[in-house]
DNA sequence: TTCATAACTTACCATATGGTAAGTCGTCAA
DNA sequence: TTGACGACTTACCATATGGTAAGTTATGAA
C-alpha cells in the first residue's frame, strides 16, 4: 500500500510536471489531486527537488529497458536501426507526458545543476550511434556525422510529440488526425532516405 | 528613452523566460537584473502575463519578416525550399533564446488559453507547405504528407537548438564542436534526401 | 510659472510557496 | 498488551509572489 501511494504520487507528479514544468507545479497542487496534503509528499520524498528527481529517475529506468527488446538476431542491421526509430516514435506517442518532460529537461538543463539530464541519454544516444555505424555505408562516417543524423531523427519525433495541442489549434482536429496518420509513414521514409543516401 | 526601457525590459524578459520558463521567472528577478523595481515593469506592461505576451508578440513579428527575405526570383523551387530550411537552421542557432521560448510555448500551449502559440505558426507553416507543394514531385502529395515532412524537418532543427547544454554535458565541448560543424551539412542532406525521395 | 503626464519608487497586502515540528492513528511483531 | 514504526495530518513559519495605492521626480507644453 505504501509503495502504491508512492507510485501514485510519482504518477501524478509526472503528469503535472510534464504539463506545467517544475516551477509551474506546487507540492500542494500534486497533493490536492490525490486528496492528500503536501506534507504526505514531503514525508515520502523529503523535498520537491527529490520528488522531481525520482520522477526523472523512473523515466530513465523505463528508457533503459527499451534497448533490450529491440535487438533480434537475424535481422538486417539497417532494418534494426529503422525498427528502433519506429519504436521510439511509437514510444513518444504512447507516453506524451514522458516526452514532454524530457524536452522540458533539455530546456532546463542549463539552469539546474542537473546531472539528471545527462544520465539516460548517454547510453541511449551511444546505442543509437552504434547501431548506425554497423551499416556498411556508415561504418566510416565520423562520430559527429552519425550523432548529427541520429539527433535530427530524434528531434523530428520528439518535437512532433510535444506539438499536438498547437497543431490541433492551428489546423483543427480532422487535419491533425490526417497528419497523425501520415506521420509514421513519412518518418519511416525520412529514416530510410537518410540511410540509403549515406554520409 | 521610454521606448528604450521598454525594449530593454522585453530583452531581459525574453532571455529569462527562455531560460526558466514563465513560472520560473518572477517580475522581481527581471527587474533586479535591470536595477529597477518590479513596479516599473508593472507600470510599463500592466501584468506579468501581458509582459510575457509582448515578448511572444515581438518574436512573432520577427518571424514574419523572414518570409520576405527568402523568395528570390529565378531560383529553382527545390533550392528555395532547401535554402529556406537552411535559413531556419541559421536562425535557430543565431537566436537560441527565441528557439527555446518557442519550444516552451509548444509545451505550455495546452495549459494557457494562449492563442499566442498559434499565431505565428499558422502562416509560417502554411508558407513552408506551399513552398513544398510547388515541387513537381510533391504537387500531388496530400496536405498531411507535406505538413508531416515540414514538421519533421523543423523538429530536427529546433530540437537540436535546445539541446546544446545537454549534448555538451554528455559528449564534452570538443565533441559538441565537431557535431556543430557536421550538423548543417547533414541537415542539408536530410532535406535534399527527403525531397528527391518524393512523397 | 503652472500644470499635466510619464516614469518611476516606497509602502503595503493577500496569497502561495517549500519546509519544519509535533502530533494522530492504525498495524504488526514481541 | 505494549511499544515501535510507518503513514499520514494539523499547526506553523519565513519567504516570495503578483498586484494595488499613493507618492516622488523629471520633462515638456500652455
Amino acid at each position: 500500500m505504501a509503495q502504491d501511494t508512492r507510485a501514485n504520487i510519482l504518477d501524478t507528479a509526472e503528469a503535472l510536471f510534464s504539463e506545467r514544468g517544475f516551477y509551474g507545479v506546487s507540492l500542494a497542487a500534486i497533493a490536492d489531486r490525490m486528496r492528500l496534503t503536501k506534507q504526505a509528499l514531503l514525508h515520502h520524498f523529503g523535498s520537491k527537488e527529490k520528488l522531481y528527481g525520482e520522477v526523472l529517475e523512473r523515466i530513465s529506468h523505463r528508457f533503459r529497458t527499451i534497448e533490450d527488446e529491440i535487438d533480434t538476431p537475424g535481422v538486417a542491421p539497417d532494418e534494426v536501426f529503422c525498427a528502433y526509430m519506429m519504436r521510439l516514435y511509437q514510444l513518444s506517442q504512447e507516453r506524451p507526458d514522458q516526452t514532454r518532460l524530457l524536452v522540458r529537461e533539455l530546456l532546463d538543463n542549463r539552469r539546474r545543476a542537473n546531472t539528471a539530464g545527462t544520465w539516460y541519454l548517454t547510453a541511449f544516444l551511444q546505442g543509437l550511434i552504434d547501431r548506425l555505424k554497423v551499416l556498411p555505408d556508415w561504418q566510416y562516417a565520423s562520430e559527429a556525422d552519425c550523432l548529427a543524423l541520429v539527433y535530427q531523427l530524434l528531434g523530428a519525433l520528439n518535437y512532433y510529440a510535444i506539438s499536438q495541442p498547437t497543431l490541433t489549434g492551428i489546423f483543427g482536429s480532422p487535419a491533425y488526425a490526417a497528419l497523425d496518420t501520415a506521420f509514421p509513414g513519412r518518418f519511416e521514409r525520412l529514416v530510410a532516405g537518410a540511410l540509403t543516401a549515406g554520409p
